[in-house]
DNA sequence: CTCGTGTCG
DNA sequence: ATACCGACACGAG
DNA sequence: TTGCCGCGT
DNA sequence: AGTCACGCGGCAA
């Protein structure tokens, strides 16, 4: 279908021929990722450097390029989103994190700084080792696809509000978007950006109060679809999943961007929505690729060597999952700003983190990736396909507004371990170990743990240690309280049948499914009642969403992070999550009507 | 004479009618300090930090403005260092040095960035009470002068060689220069300079070789002077003094500018050298002072507490005496560049220095110092005029070609450590720790000690210590080696009548004087005869220049320094030095030869 | 105490 | 090509 | 363990 | 006026 380029990756059109599919290719993506940032000149030391904060010396979230983006004045958002923040106390707090990162970065430089030609000699020959061994490790054997929806809470709103398609609109409150439809992303509007900015970015910005149901019942039906190419294809989140497509194209005798194009018209017929797919040798591209000619666009890296390091060579390092905007800056503070630079500054690399945390960049470098299916640990066949892992937490928290009475406070704990006792006993798990987590007004978070004789699940366990670690940090001023169990294990009490199945570990997803979509009937007042009018702020559908996935890459910290086991699980524990996704009865309802209208 | 300025201070021409003396006036002088650096922009954060340097970022110790350097091109003279420099071992060690600094500078300003509002505000009532403290302690009833001589090596070789005057001319060789005459000062040649940089910034440049004998006579010279004005002076260094006039002006009814210029007329008269004399009520005041009006002028602090406060509130904090270039630097990071600055963000100084550190700073802020001669510890009477304190450490380095050899090493070893016994023996003292220091050839410094069961004092017990510490840092190449003594204690052995007399600590300062003079008759080979050719790039005079001064202040150091008794001491124990000054006995008859030629 | 570092001239 | 020497203090380990 | 932070959606 | 909720991993103490 699209012919090979250069660069290894080639771009398809749309099956369904809409136009503004694959009208990016791959090395036009590249650029777009921040270049903005270059060129500058750095401060000569001894300088004064606490002048009054600007708008150009503030790091916004959001200006990273993501999909539908490029074009957009990433100066004017800066520039907005400073005007709007500067004087707040999440500004401040803001500040507060990023003269940490600087620390930690001069902090690294100065290491580099101090490292011997002969030591950066012998780091390379190091990393060159571990580059050896990453790579014969390489398998280029599989097809991959990620399938990611087009922004997708907002599509699902457009699907039921069809006069707001050609509109910027967003999901979300005033108080934070979770998502924003792609006429609303010309004018720099995102996911995770607080309301009162997006409308000052886009006065004629529109505002849809989110609906999880319906996300929850349009995910489902794209499942239906993944399910056809790949019976044990893993869900990423709501809107995405990674799928080997090697047995398919096999059986099919179809390439990898055919079966791309079938499975996005299956999801566009079965839903009415679009996707974007990215076909790769490994998950990890598959994903990667998937972004670059969004919306409804797919691409493709050609699975030879020379392609997928050619593909990776001048890929932004920010585009690589598991490095956010930390680990970017630290990058680029050692002049790395794409993958091939993590190649070329290998011996600095080694020489810099931790060996795990090498391996990890030098594996992104190389661009490498999961090519199988599940983990090392025990994975459990289930009716919505793929494995399940234990969890090892949940937790439940809720910002409001500001609180400093002890009396509001204490309800507000009690109400959230209420909560978090009737997730726990849906889920069929007791912790030993609960966790208070408060976030003061000035946005700093603090978490105090208790590790009690042994494991509770019962809110009436749980309240008096978690009021305990409460009144210890009494007298204060907060703005969000969270309550969490870790150290998990199944619970031995029994309920119902189900619930003596659950406690037997004798469920399987299905009925985990009907399980979750029971207990989640009986409550969800009592923490939301406390709310009151900002519940619409808070974008969480109730239980879902609350675990939507695990992350596949775990990152820096401290003096200088170590990524353990990181690369080893990259796409791995990320991919677990999919049968956490907690679907209410209601929701599977749904699901069937929306399988049968088309 | 001279009429008071709105600033509190005031210039007066020099006594000898030259038209160089007194241009300058205190205000003008301050913004002479590096505004250079001022109001440049920060880097964005998360930029490429680590492109190629260039000279632009370079930060050069010789940009900061010294006396007769106000009209010097700072950025030529940044870009030339830097164009010498980038390739050098040099230039790399630097890096690192300054990537350090910076690493603590983040570190210190993420603490401020997460300091509360309720935290600054107790602070900086903390910081009230401690300036209410030290304000009640000023004492404004003494008359202080700071005499400092003009381009002292450079303009006694210009009695010699009085073609040299109207010339560009340096003292010292192309390795290093130990100081320039005003002309070559608007080249922007200075102390501490690399002779081949200085050429580079100024090709004519005239090089002397330094005659540390002369400098000693002169030095000797002036202070036959200063001791008429105040018999207890305090020399500071072979070219300053420190004296009380209170006393003199009040038995000859004469204001402390009309001492000022009676003195230097002195000196010129004795010397034919001119200098430089600060007076204000205190030492530290009276130092700054000195400088305004170089060469040959003098300049007034008025001593009223308004005064003070004005002429301190523009101040450069760079100018106090103690704080140097990381110190400028770190307090510029803070947004403080001046001293009024120092008492502006009081909260901010209590909060993140140790409290003895945050005294330094206000005291510097509110334009304090010391009033009084001596120190708290035991002094002695001497016939130099002035007290001794116990030293607390001597030491003797060389700085070779690059070596590897270990017989070469271990033979700079045994020289170094016969040189240092002999001065121990001149000192009668004995040492009970020894130090071994080592610079490799990237310039990094290296120091290893080992504390004795015993006092030591003879090379022969020195040496196999030495020797032990040396061979375990076998093998490295290295281009300095050092070796000290400390953990001293009195000499017990008996030498003659006057080692004897030094054994009792009966030696008054004169018979220290001697006792020193022939010591160094002795010996003065071992070391120097492997040095060879790089003689003359060594610029210590022997025996004396080794031990110019005593530091005034102590400070700054890892996540932030505590200058201990650095408010208490100032200018107290830079005082003691003088009576370390140890004079030849030949020194000592030139002297006499000078004083009776005027 | 040991070591590295800042400061002064 | 070529980047001093000596003394002292501080603070972390 | 505890506490804090980075990361993804 | 006004900046989410959740799970997981790393690391230092
Ligand atoms: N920070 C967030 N908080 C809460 N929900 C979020 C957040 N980010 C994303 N979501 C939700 C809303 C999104 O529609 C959905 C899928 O995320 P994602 O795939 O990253 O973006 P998107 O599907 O909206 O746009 P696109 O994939 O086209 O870039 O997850
Ligand atoms: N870094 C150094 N190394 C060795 N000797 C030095 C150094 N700095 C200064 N000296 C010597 C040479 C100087 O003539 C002498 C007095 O120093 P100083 O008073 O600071 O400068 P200066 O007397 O040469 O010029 P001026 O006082 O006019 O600025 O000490
Ligand atoms: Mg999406
Ligand atoms: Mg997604
Ligand atoms: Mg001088
Ligand atoms: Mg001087």
């Amino acid at each position: 279908m699209a012919e090979e380029q250069t660069a290894g990756a080639a771009a398809a059109a749309g099956p369904t021929g809409q136009g503004c599919s694959g009208q990016h290719e791959v090395l036009q993506a590249v650029p777009a990722h921040g270049p903005h940032v270059l060129g500058t000149h750095q401060l000569p030391v001894g300088a004064a450097a606490s002048q009054q904060p600007s708008w150009q010396q503030y790091s916004s979230v959001f200006t990273a390029s993501k999909a539908g983006m490029q074009n957009v004045d990433k100066e004017k958002v800066k520039r907005v989103v400073f005007e709007m923040s500067k004087d707040s106390a999440h500004f401040k707090n803001e500040q507060r994190k990023q003269a940490q990162v600087d620390a930690r970065i001069a902090q690294l430089k100065a290491k580099a700084a101090s490292i011997s030609q002969a030591e950066l000699a012998a780091h390379q020959k190091a990393a060159d080792a571990k580059l050896a061994q990453l790579e014969a490790g390489r398998d280029l054997s599989r097809t991959w696809l990620h399938a990611d929806m087009d922004a997708f809470y907002a599509s699902v709103e457009e699907l039921d509000r069809p006069d707001l398609k050609s509109k910027p609109m967003a999901v979300g409150g005033m108080g934070m978007i979770t998502t924003a439809n792609y006429e609303a992303r010309k004018f720099g509007v995102r996911s995770a950006m607080p309301g009162f900015i997006a409308r000052k970015l886009c006065p004629q910005l529109a505002f849809v109060k989110p609906d999880f149901r319906k996300y929850e019942a349009a995910s489902v039906a794209t499942r239906g679809v993944f399910k056809v190419y790949d019976p044990h294809f893993e869900a990423g989140s709501l809107d995405e999943a990674y799928l080997d497509v090697t047995d398919y194209c096999a059986a099919h005798s179809m390439t990898g961007e055919q079966v791309a194009a079938e499975l996005r018209a299956g999801v566009e017929a079965a839903t009415r929505l679009t996707c974007s797919v990215g076909i790769a040798p490994n998950a990890t591209l598959a994903k990667v690729a998937s972004d670059l000619n969004k919306p409804n666009g797919q691409a493709l890296v050609v699975s030879s060597r020379e392609a997928v390091m050619a593909f990776v060579h001048d890929l932004p390092i920010r585009k690589v999952p598991g490095i956010g905007k930390v680990s970017e800056q630290t990058l680029n503070a050692l002049g790395i700003t794409t993958c091939g630079q993590l190649l070329q500054q290998r011996g600095l690399i080694a020489a810099l983190f931790s060996s795990i945390s090498a391996r990890f960049f030098l594996g992104a470098g190389l661009g490498l990736g999961h090519t199988q299916h599940g983990g090392d640990r025990g994975d459990e066949g289930g009716a919505g396909g793929g494995s399940v892992v234990a969890r090892k937490g949940i937790s439940c928290e809720r910002t409001f507004a500001n609180m400093s009475s002890s009396a509001d406070m204490e309800k507000m704990a009690d109400n959230l371990v209420q909560h978090l006792a009737a997730d726990m006993e849906s889920e069929g798990i007791e912790s030993k170990t609960l966790t208070l987590k408060l976030k003061t007004t000035d946005f700093a978070v603090r978490t105090r743990a208790v590790t009690l004789a042994g494991h509770v699940h019962t809110a009436q366990q749980m309240l008096p240690p978690i009021l305990k670690l409460l009144r210890a940090e009494l007298p204060c001023e907060i703005r969000l309280m969270g309550v969490r169990g870790s150290a998990l294990r199944r619970l031995t009490s029994a309920g119902d049948a189900l619930d003596a199945a659950a406690a037997g570990g004798r469920l399987n997803a299905l009925q985990r499914m009907i399980l979750q979509g029971r207990k989640q009937q009986q409550r969800g007042e009592a923490v939301e009642q406390q709310q009151g009018e900002q519940q619409d702020e808070q974008h969480c559908s109730m239980v879902i969403s609350y675990r939507q996935l695990a992350q596949d890459l775990a990152i820096m910290r401290g003096s200088m992070p170590s990524m353990k086991q990181r690369l080893l699980r990259c796409h791995m524990t990320c991919l677990m999550m999919k049968t956490r996704q907690v679907l209410s009865a209601a929701a599977m309802v749904r699901l069937a009507q929306m399988a049968r209208a088309h």
